[in-house]
DNA sequence: AATGAATGAGCCTTCATTCAT
DNA sequence: TATGAATGAAGGCTCATTCAT
């Protein structure tokens, strides 16, 4: 349930004066129809990317009319930022829970969590990934996401290696760019287990070096 | 003029037989005009994307009719993989040495030819972070580059590290990301000098990290 | 009552036979909404004119659902019928009631009356002359009540000056177009005291220069 | 060549930051292009008003395709204020001079020129008549247009009467008003001679009366 | 009878690509 | 060969109208 109050509040939030929010499925029906059509819009999104993605392709996948796509997200922008931030609101949850936990882990187990934590949700985590490089600007919740989930990835790492909040947050965007990797690897068709383990040990070995004096200073 | 030759090969060889190739600009003229549409076309592409450019804009900024844009590169995305391989094509230049130059260098250093040679020909390298992510299907000479790269990569950490090269050709992909991560950070505005940085340290460290038999271990 | 029996009298036969013509409300309840419907839609034409209105904001206004005012007016220009019809019909009896005064009305008398008919009803004035100069084609009820009104008022200046019907007819237009002015202008938002005296006057003048033959000759 | 100077050029002025401007034609064969779309809108405008007209109906009446009328004019307003400043522009040329003819005029030759000036540019004029009430909003070139028109007819008013400014200019909304019924009523189809001469006799009773002090202070 | 979700034709607009000059 | 006008398919989005609940 978490997710989708937080979508729709911030749906909300995201609008300029003129906001149309779309409306709230009500009834039971309407909530299926929402969640075919969240569905089929990560899948259209992941498979062409945004731009490139249309909204009757959506509708059609999700067997709606182009209509009734449009009673419930008003436009494409938010349709994308529905989608995006299904994904990072469990995103989210889950590294609330890394905060937590992050100074009894090592860097094996941060590193494997991180990962993990980025390769949830199937459909939508392909989504996010290619939703997350848009040039788009306006007010777009995907950007506020995006970085909401960079600080939490710079606190978990702050909490982890007791590296001084600064040094954290200027790994947090390479921490986050190697745990996107793994996604995008994946769905290049690559080896599963040997993308995982890659990615797991890259982040491992980048936290390990960063609490090694040797090494930080060996980077500079 | 390797770049171009290169280019033009390929562009033909992925092409099926319907291809029409465009014209080799054969005066000096022609020459420029390509010039100055592939600048064009570099800028454009970084700036918007490959789907939000138009090749109006294009021809403009190159100070060119549509015309004669199309004269010489005959859609979108043969344009596109121009601009891709003349990224491409210096980027495998620079990896072409370093892989001669690996056996001798150590993480550090090795990461930091990788990273600066991911950060070269700097209007050109943003087009083409750009138009990696595309998800284009169809025999796109763009595809054949990243594997191209993906492999010499795959080369040079074999030789920098001594490992097997089924190994070295794990961890490839991964390093390629970190190696992009630069561009794509840079491009988003944060601290240049912290990101260049960072992305060194990652790489050093995974580097480093696979050559001990302990790190290995321990990410798997 | 009249209105409302006129409204739907009219509303079947300037139907053919295809025509669905909208329930008639028996209950109490459905005699409040119908009224809420029609005020709201008067003030929606008003303020957006027929084709930028839509049927849902209209709906709204008038705190009803969408299939609702659909039960009561089957499609958009029906529901255009019965706002205009509404402000017809009490300009209609209005005239009616001139039409017997006429001949005890000097011009300045004439003038302010005519002015002041047009002027009634508000909300629904504003949504007549809007509606009045849509070009829809096809049986409307707008066209025939706008004749009335035309014949009307010929009968009114025959009255008042004493001239043949055949000249009071060639009048009248030009008279209601006057008439219809001090709405328009009034919507400008210029001075209403102004608007209001000086379409009276324009009225006057037209008229008391009927009855002189020297102003009638001169002006042909 | 004036109104078509005055046509680009004010569309420039009319548009904000963003303003793509449409192409001034160039050659030989666009200047008819753009003469056929403007007629083909002009008479489409006339038949539907602004809202109902559609651009692919017009360009179909020019003969044209629906990208060559997006070249010459980005919007259907920008192509709304083409038309509409077609006619606006002859318009005013006419009345610059009757400003300097008014002193001169009687009434009857006064209200002869002013309604002869609204009935010019057949095609155009209607459509003027159907673009003039829209209830768009923004900075669109037909208000200012109206707005000159209005100032002009008040100079003119002014002029020919010899009433102070103030006074003239409460009367030119009427006086328009009044030169705009023709077209309306030559529209649906009133016998045509009928129809001018009331309407030149309604302008020259009013102006007629505005000058003697009786009939001013009765209509107050 | 009332409700509001669903439908889909159609509108404005863009842009890759072609072709006459 | 260079130019830029012409073309039209296709996309995002709206809204009158229908119909299941």
């Amino acid at each position: 349930m978490r997710g989708s109050s937080r979508l729709f509040y911030l749906r909300v939030s995201s609008q300029m004066s003129t906001a149309r929010t779309g409306v709230l499925p009500t009834r039971r029906r309407g909530r299926d129809r929402v969640a075919a059509i969240l569905d089929a819009a990560a899948a259209v999104f992941a498979e062409r990317g945004f731009d490139a993605a249309t909204m009757t392709e959506i509708a059609s996948a999700a067997c709606t009319a182009i209509g009734s796509l449009y009673r419930f997200f008003p436009n494409k922008d938010l349709l994308a930022d529905a989608v995006f931030s299904r994904y990072a609101d469990s995103m989210l949850d889950t590294l609330d829970v890394l905060v937590l936990q992050a100074p009894l882990l090592g860097p094996e187990a941060l590193a494997e969590a991180l990962v993990a934590s980025g390769l949830q949700q199937r459909p939508y985590r392909d989504a996010a990934v290619a939703l997350a490089d848009e040039r788009n600007e306006g007010p777009l919740l995907r950007k506020a996401l995006r970085a909401s989930i960079r600080d939490k990835v710079g606190l978990i790492l702050a909490a982890a290696t007791g590296l001084p909040a600064t040094q954290a947050a200027r790994m947090a965007p390479m921490v986050l760019q190697a745990m996107k990797a793994a996604p995008v690897l994946l769905r290049e068709g690559l080896d599963p287990e040997a993308v995982v383990a890659e990615a797991r040990r890259m982040i491992a070995c980048y936290v390990a070096g960063s609490m090694q004096p040797a090494c930080t200073a060996a980077g500079r």
